[in-house]
RNA sequence: CGGGGAGUGGCGCAGCCUGGUAGCGCACCUGUUUUGGGUACAGGGGGUCGCAGGUUCAAAUCCUGUCUCCCCGACCA
């Protein structure tokens, strides 16, 4: 993408309104605009990532053997009322009316809809285990929406939702859950750390909420450092009962729960750190399969209630979390697999003919290579240039001046290190290929 | 929902106390200049001062109401 064709308004100053680091730098660096309190414009390159984040997201989740589908953003009210939350719920809920004058919300999650699928279509455990997802656009009319995307009311978020006979089966799936989700945040570059939950409002009794390291995360978690030391990104297939075991053994509370005088883990193996929740799983057992009567036959041909679990990932959430853990003083660093694109190129003299020249070969190889560039082809200043590359994050530059054409060579340089490399052509292309 | 703060060109702000023709920096447009970390100079465009009432000869400024946004706290992917 050539810059000058690009809509990427960045912004020099600090928006006065942005107290984090990571709604600050999506502001500068033209991801998103605040339409109102919560609520989010994607701009371009934010959706790439967006997007990129929940392919990511999906791939895993497809391998867990879920599948996919969507739910609409809009409910119709009598499904809640008959789980019961439509009371329970609160303001939290955007309620709507139609024009029949008809009760409508738009969904903070997906229960009771999927149940009512579910309850509608499946009869027989021969059916199970199911486990449905989507990727849908939630409201939760937070009293105090903050942090911008990261607490937003409109927020995109993954919810899976697990199908089962009985205890051990629903027990399984939360287990695959459990490590789809490490192997989700393990492939975005963040470790995550698995932490107890209270099950809360949705209910149940087992929940672990996923915790992703970043000095200016909300919770402050205590955790066995053994944890870390678990390559999940290299865990391929299935996982066996026994390492899924091992990893849930291992301690990690919240403070609030944090017991430093019984804990299980010497001092010596404890490590504290800020966390940011990316992620809760539950399983609530027949809350709402029994109160909203999905019901299926047993080998033995009688009917009961399924047991069900629910787990979500806010994608928009990890966007912001992301640059939480990945950012300097000059901008965002974005990890390789979720960046807007691979690689920036910088045109230092669009006004001088062969620099141009050179920079456009260079592109076209580039695309035709497969390689995602962005490519600041604008008549402006080296400096400004610099600046909004580096805000802007892409793993890598490549620096294009006449006094480089001259010498056969390009500036390629690593933003995450900062370290130049001077190379030809050819040696960069091998590169980034 | 409790407490605090703010709404003035795209962004950041001053002006308000003490009413009297709306200003600064950045950004934008034109020209010249500069060219490896946000160049410099000159000229230019753009604002019913959140909205609605009221007081006054006169309101960004004073009064009342209202909407929105932000921050701190309690709650959530």
């Amino acid at each position: 993408m050539r810059l000058s064709q690009y809509f990427i308004p960045t912004i020099k100053e600090n928006p006065s309104e942005a107290q984090i680091v990571s709604h600050r730098l999506m502001l500068r660096a033209g991801m998103i605009r605040q339409s109102s309190a919560g609520i989010y414009i994607w701009l371009p390159t934010g959706l790439r990532v967006l997007n990129k984040i929940a392919d990511i997201v999906r791939e895993e989740q497809d391998r867990a053997g879920a599948n996919e589908l969507l739910m609409p953003t809009i409910q119709p009210a009598e499904l809640w009322q008959e789980s019961g939350r439509y009371d329970a719920y609160g303001k939290e809920m955007l309620r709507i009316t139609d024009r029949h004058d008809r009760e409508m919300l738009y969904g903070p999650t997906n229960e009771e809809m999927i149940t009512d699928l579910f309850r509608n279509s499946i009869k027989t455990y021969k059916n199970l285990p199911l486990s449905l997802y989507h990727i849908q656009w939630k409201f939760r009319d937070e009293v105090r929406p903050r942090f911008g995307i990261m607490r937003g009311r409109e927020f995109l978020m993954k919810d899976n939702y697990s199908f089962d006979l009985d205890f051990e089966g629903a027990k399984a799936s939360y287990n695959k859950m459990y490590v789809a989700y490490l192997r989700t945040f393990a492939r975005l570059g963040l470790v995550a750390i698995p932490v107890r939950a209270d099950a809360g409002a949705i209910g149940g009794d087992l929940s672990h909420e996923f915790q992703i390291l970043a000095d200016t995360g909300e919770s402050t978690l205590y955790y066995d450092k053994g944890i870390e030391s678990f390559d999940l990104a290299s865990l391929t297939g299935d996982i066996d009962d026994e390492t899924v075991a091992k990893l849930q053994s291992y301690y990690a509370m919240e403070e609030e729960k944090h017991d430093a005088d019984n804990c299980p883990v010497p001092v010596e193996g404890l490590k504290t750190a800020k966390g940011i929740e990316v992620g809760h799983i539950f399983y609530f057992g027949t809350k709402y399969s029994e109160s909203m009567g999905a019901k299926v036959a047993g080998p033995d041909g009688k009917e009961v209630p399924v047991e069900m679990g629910s787990y979500g990932i806010g994608v928009s959430r990890l966007v912001g979390a992301l640059i939480e853990a990945n950012h300097d003083d000059n901008g965002i660093i974005w990890p390789e697999v979720v960046a807007p694109y691979k690689v920036g190129l910088i045109n230092l003299r669009a006004k001088d003919e062969n620099c141009t020249a050179a920079c456009d070969a260079l592109y076209n190889k580039l695309l035709s290579a497969d390689i995602e560039v962005l490519y600041d082809d604008r008549d402006a200043g080296a400096g400004a240039k610099f600046a909004d590359m580096d805000l802007i994050g892409l793993p890598w530059q490549i620096i294009v001046g006449p006094k480089g054409i001259e010498k056969g060579i390009l500036e390629f340089k690593n933003r995450r290190s900062g370290e130049r490399v001077e190379l030809t052509e050819n040696e960069l292309l091998v590169k980034l290929g």
